[in-house]
DNA sequence: CTGGTTTTTGACACATCCGACAAGAACTGG
DNA sequence: CCAGTTCTTGTCGGATGTGTCAAAAACCAG
């Protein structure tokens, strides 16, 4: 019928949504982006309109990937630890890679001059808020979590903190610093 | 003896501190530092080299003020309620100006790619540190602060907390929320 | 008022980046 | 194997951005 794309679509955003999480929206080109799917600029154009859309795409992939991760890190026994384990997750791998969070990154680039991408972005927060809510109600009902806040108002104060560390890491905080801060933050969710 | 300078080189520097603060570093360009600070390109890079430069420059005015601000706040009676009014300060600048903190916005932007710059902003942390690791300290002498946990560990989870709440204030939450997330991290400091 | 110094001003060269397009290539249904 | 469709490839034009420079302007000490 037609001649066959050469490149896979889905792997292709991954690897946009990763450029552009390393270098950020606006200092990510059409070329870096045409390197790191290995795809060529024309084609890039041809398959997915250009920048924008692609870094639509490639922040709606990570808002599923990063719900279906973090709904697999918090559910189950134990909430509070499988808590500080997600927090501890997210917290050493920034320290490594110094890339933070996609959706943080996004929001703080661009909620002042792209209002629609950081709208985007924001919404990676609610499965997140939701999936904290859930622990910490289970938490509650384990006996391991305070009874005496709400729910929401816990995981709004925990997804707070969980950011501010991130940052922190981004900034070189050293990981010793950051992993006691983490323990504080879990015992102020203790019953 | 030689030709004056026709600006006032304090002014162009705050003029173009509030520009890298609303659209970021690489966003910005020389144009828009021109327009902001009122000189021509030209002369703009013989007074301060480049926008590289007029950055560093503006950070470290960025970081003395800030500084000044955060002690005038944190300083005086009822340490608590201090706290409580940075964090409120900061939080309501951001829901109307959407611009948040300059050094977040710049660690967020630059860790990955420009360390150097990144590690400037992270400087501007250490006054912020400070300044709440003494209040917390006033406010344990004077019984109303927790005495369980060091002064400087509170400090750097009320900071992260209050990074992580900017965050969410530029990406639009309402302030009702963002006030009583504010209100249970100061309630989780009280002895 | 003149010589020396610094700033201003406008233009220039160079690089990068975005988006579009035409021509050719690859594939398949019939 | 042919026709039709879609993808690839390389190139082009226009816009923007950075840094430099030479000439003109403004000032002041002597």
């Amino acid at each position: 019928m037609a001649r066959p794309r050469k490149f896979d679509t889905d792997a292709a955003i991954d690897a946009a949504m990763d450029t552009f999480w390393s270098k950020g929206y606006t200092a990510t080109s059409t070329d870096d982006l045409a390197a790191s799917t290995g795809m060529l600029r024309g084609s890039l154009y041809n398959a997915f309109g250009g920048k924008r859309q692609l870094f639509e795409l490639a922040l709606r992939r990570y808002r599923e990937r990063g719900a279906a991760g973090v709904n697999a890190m918090l559910d189950g026994e134990r909430p509070l630890e499988r808590i500080r384990g997600m927090m501890r997750a997210g917290v050493d791998r920034t320290t490594l890679d110094r890339r933070g969070c996609l959706a943080v990154n996004t929001v703080t680039e661009l909620a002042g001059t792209e209002p629609e991408l950081a709208q985007l972005a924001r919404e990676v927060f609610v499965p997140l808020e939701a999936s904290l809510t859930a622990a910490i109600e289970d938490g509650r009902l384990r006996g391991e979590i305070r009874t005496d806040r709400a729910p929401r108002l816990l995981a709004r104060q925990t997804m707070a903190a969980f950011h501010g560390l991130i940052l922190q890491a981004k900034a070189g905080f050293e990981a010793e610093s950051l992993h006691a801060t983490i323990d504080a933050v879990i015992d102020d969710l203790r019953a």
